[in-house]
DNA sequence: CTGAAAGCGCTTACAG
DNA sequence: CTGAAAGCGCTTACAG
């Protein structure tokens, strides 16, 4: 294993100072064409390759964007929200994309958060994304703002927190379902997953409902609800702790809107596990459209996030945040994707 | 946005030389214990935090390891393989636990791969992972090799190629998964899943399988099989193809082993939708134990391969190799995982 | 235990 | 268009 070749070893290769080999491989205009050429040739049999860590202290920034993923605590491993993996992949293809590279790493909103990176300058920005609040970490992200750390937040904007943020606009897909729902016929209603401070995703998707449910003149203070977080088993259970709510199986609810997929694939099994049909007895829909909505029986009508568009936004902006140009709040818009488990192949 | 402190401004702060603050950080223990504190509190307070570039451009080495994925072409990026998330996630955690970064880059395995890391000493070693054969990229896996770079590979060893793999093995996977179906009584079998050179990891699964039916006097020449890749929709195509190899239902297999969860959950969808039942009609097992195949209906007999112990085997071993200690190939066993689509509860 | 100094491999003013 | 030189912020022999 011979050690690497660096730019002096080019440069006496090529009868030429270091300089201009640095400038050579860079593209710079200042150098010949010929001797260019003649340099890169060089470069390439010796599988010469500049080497970041010179390259990056010396000028000063790192060519990489850092992605902090904060996975629900309650969640194993095993259980990664499949809505982060999407979110993972596109921000990958747009970091590659804009020639970054980048670090990755799963934290716990409660860890020390020691490799943020961009303190020691292995990154020169952030994306922070999680379900959740931030209300907690108010203090940190206020932290990162004052050390000039430049960041994005995948979420809800708020003002209260510090920092520019990006996200979908939880209100509106569930209000798109809402209305789909109650045009359906649809008249109860029940809504699984958290519903407080903590969550403000869910808390929108609810509100949405609520809205649409209003302007169909629909009593929404009926609207039962138990608190799942994003998984399959949490929705088995809420969806068992719901039905014990109602005395009698005729006042069940008509449709239930779950905060999410994983949460309407575990309500689907509980149901289905007390002798119910969906959509046939009970119509349930989820949100965030994942990979296997699709597949499940039945398939599941949903909301879909655009995630491809979302992990180019959140690069775009924040390489403008890097070039110190300012950037604005943004709320993507959902989609609603209609599929069988609303019903809507039997009762319209 | 003032600029960040460098040792020199602590070591002015403390009033010793920047040498001094450079061993107090790293806690070595030639510095006065009294110093040390005095000089770490100060840091503190500055929100100091050791330039890595300049310390890895310094030592030599980046304290990073990089990841590269590798996804079937065929494949979207919404559609990245399940096991390949768990492998990611604790990939992600093990590294953490060493005390290194993880850049992570999806590749496409005719890319150019110009973003080794390892060239640019951007990471000390790579970890490549991905399904399927790298006889296509032999040529490349020799140039990293003769190049010196630390590097492993997930899959099975295979002596005709460079470096070192850590894998599990998939012909003990389908022969434990044969035998527990020839158990149940069982007698024709399917495949379900490329079975060509290309696809080793699906080959040895069904070598195993077909071992387990020699064992048990079963005659192998009969295993039908179709080619799929590992997606929900190529298991659908997949089973429609292969039930058109039957001349009348009365000839259809007894079960279907299918090459991966994500095929066998396509296969039972198209099953389902000729009116077959799985597993009264028919028994469906599945591979790699993904998150949703507890959940699916019904839930899948499946093979769980311990991607939590596989992601710090890769780690701990890719540490290894740039400690310059010898690394041998590893064979993980395999275990099986049985729930209902086998028909077990309804044969035996 | 501490400090002065060299040097990791680049990029980029500065001078020609 | 090219070269000599400075310097990015560290770590670590070397000398005391």
């Amino acid at each position: 294993m011979k050690s690497k070749a660096t730019s002096f070893d080019i440069a006496h290769m090529a009868g030429v100072s270091q300089s201009t080999v640095s400038r050579a491989l860079s593209d710079s205009p200042l150098v010949n064409q010929e001797t260019r050429e003649r340099i890169k040739k060089i470069a390439q049999e010796l599988n010469y390759k500049v080497d970041k860590n010179a390259s990056n202290l010396r000028r000063q920034h790192s060519q990489t964007l850092a992605l902090l993923l904060f996975e629900d605590p309650t969640n194993d491993d095993s259980l990664i929200n499949p809505f982060f993996i999407s979110m993972l992949a596109s921000i990958t293809k747009a970091t590659a994309t804009a020639g970054y590279d980048l670090l990755v790493s799963f934290q716990n909103m409660n860890d020390d958060w020691h490799n943020l990176y961009e303190d020691t300058n292995k990154a020169d920005g952030l994306i922070l994304l999680g379900y959740g609040s931030y209300t907690d970490y108010e203090y940190k992200l206020s932290q990162l703002e004052e050390q000039g750390t430049r960041f994005l937040r995948w979420g809800a904007p708020d003002k209260k927190h510090p920092g520019v943020s990006i996200g979908s606009d939880n209100e509106i897909g569930g209000y798109l379902m809402g209305q789909h729902l109650v045009s359906l016929g649809h008249k109860r209603f029940a809504f699984l997953g958290e519903a407080n401070v903590g969550a403000p995703e869910f808390l929108g998707r609810l509100r949405g409902l609520k809205r649409a449910m209003s302007e169909a003149s629909l009593d929404t203070t009926g609207v039962a609800q138990a608190d799942a977080i994003s998984t399959e088993a949490a929705g088995f259970e809420a969806a068992q702790r719901l039905m014990q709510q109602y005395s009698s199986p005729s006042d069940f609810p008509d449709a239930i809107f779950c905060a999410s997929d994983l949460i309407a694939m575990g309500c689907i099994r509980a149901l289905r596990s007390q002798g119910m049909n969906v959509p046939e007895d009970i119509a349930v829909v989820g949100y965030d459209n994942i990979q296997i909505s699709q597949f499940a029986t039945p398939p599941l009508t949903t909301v879909l996030q655009d995630t491809l568009l979302a992990g180019e936004l959140l690069v775009s902006n924040l390489l403008k945040l890097i070039r110190n140009e300012t950037v604005e709040d943004m709320l993507m818009k959902p989609q609603l994707v209609v599929r069988e488990s609303c019903g809507c192949k039997l009762k319209p």
